[in-house]
DNA sequence: CGTCGTTCTGTACGGCCGTACAGAACGGTG
DNA sequence: CACCGTTCTGTACGGCCGTACAGAACGACG
């Protein structure tokens, strides 16, 4: 190891190719094979790297920890300070935002105090915040729409700069959020 | 055969646990001995009755074909009036959307002719309605955010009814449609 | 009663998955 | 040179999946 580059490293390399395929066509649905073929390697030296599956995903979701924590445990004066940070968030982190929002923790109960647990802690709070304290049917048909619209703009123009989608998604999902009046 | 009451009819409930369980894990994450306990069966009765796995979504995605020829092929002269009809759409099939948004026609390709084929160019035709001729990035974000918050509002509502999640979801959504302006 | 079609069970197969483990290649260090 | 940790390969295992096939149960029909 004594060139540190980073971008060279196997375990950049495969932590890149997981990222992009993840993004795709989802965590269950990516095996550990079909990452090992996107670098020039074996399943098995990707298990080495990586030694349950489930730490691939951690490492990629590692970094948007802080922002999850600052985001859920922050007080937004306004409604639409908090869409913006969401927002924000969301477009920050969107090449892992499909774990977050759909892979990880699916219908089975994760063990508590896996990663799984916390995300979906995450993803709830965040709906409990679009939908506010005993909401309606119209609602929870509100914020399950912006958290849709959330998901779906971002993974779905990952060639986009980042400002631009956040730019344009602001605006869309603000009108959306605030079409209750 | 001799009681021909379709709700008791055991393809019926076959059906009708596929459509549940299709709707909250998805497709390929549902087997069918999944299926076959939810019906208190064994998953080779249920292979009996849809030999290949694939005509338990084909025969779920028939009642909503003539709905998407008649979407696909309606003109409409306001953009807005698309979008109310799509809504009324994904509103009407929403137990089956996830099928039609999702799973079907993933990454792989299909052998053309299929009916993951079919779904493909139906959302590639949506898609394209939402976002207009040669659109911008900002004309790509907003629809795609749409098309995220329609089928997210929709699957994650199932218990309301079917009129209160229309007239929500078609007053979010074409505000976030409405919004470039 | 004998035969048939329908419906379901039991068993088994091949394929893909994640994982485990032994060992080869190789540079660094004594 | 001898030793060692790191990195990767090859092989193999168990588990779950969809599927195939033989046969039991059973009502319908002659």
């Amino acid at each position: 190891m004594t060139t540190l580059e980073p971008g060279y490293d196997t375990r950049s390399r495969i932590l890149d190719a997981a990222r992009q395929l993840f993004a795709e066509r989802g965590y269950a649905a990516t095996s550990l094979a079909d990452i090992a073929s996107a670098v020039g390697l074996t399943k098995t030296a990707v298990a080495y790297h990586f030694h349950p599956k489930d730490r691939l995903a951690a490492e990629l979701l590692a970094p948007a920890a802080q922002d999850i924590v600052a985001l859920i445990e922050s007080e937004f004066d306004d409604e639409h300070a908090f869409l913006e940070a969401l927002v924000t968030f969301v477009v920050r982190h969107r090449t892992i935002i499909r774990l977050i929002m759909e892979d990880i923790g699916g219908a089975d109960s994760a063990p508590p105090g896996s990663p799984g647990e916390v995300i979906r802690a995450f993803r709830d709070c965040i709906y409990a915040r679009l939908a506010g304290p005993d909401p309606g049917p119209a609602g929870r048909v509100r914020a399950w729409a912006v958290v849709g619209s959330l998901q779906y703009a971002v993974v779905k123009t990952s060639d986009l700069p980042e400002e631009v989608v956040r730019e344009a998604l602001l605006t869309a999902a603000s009108a959306a959020y605030g079409s209750s009046a």
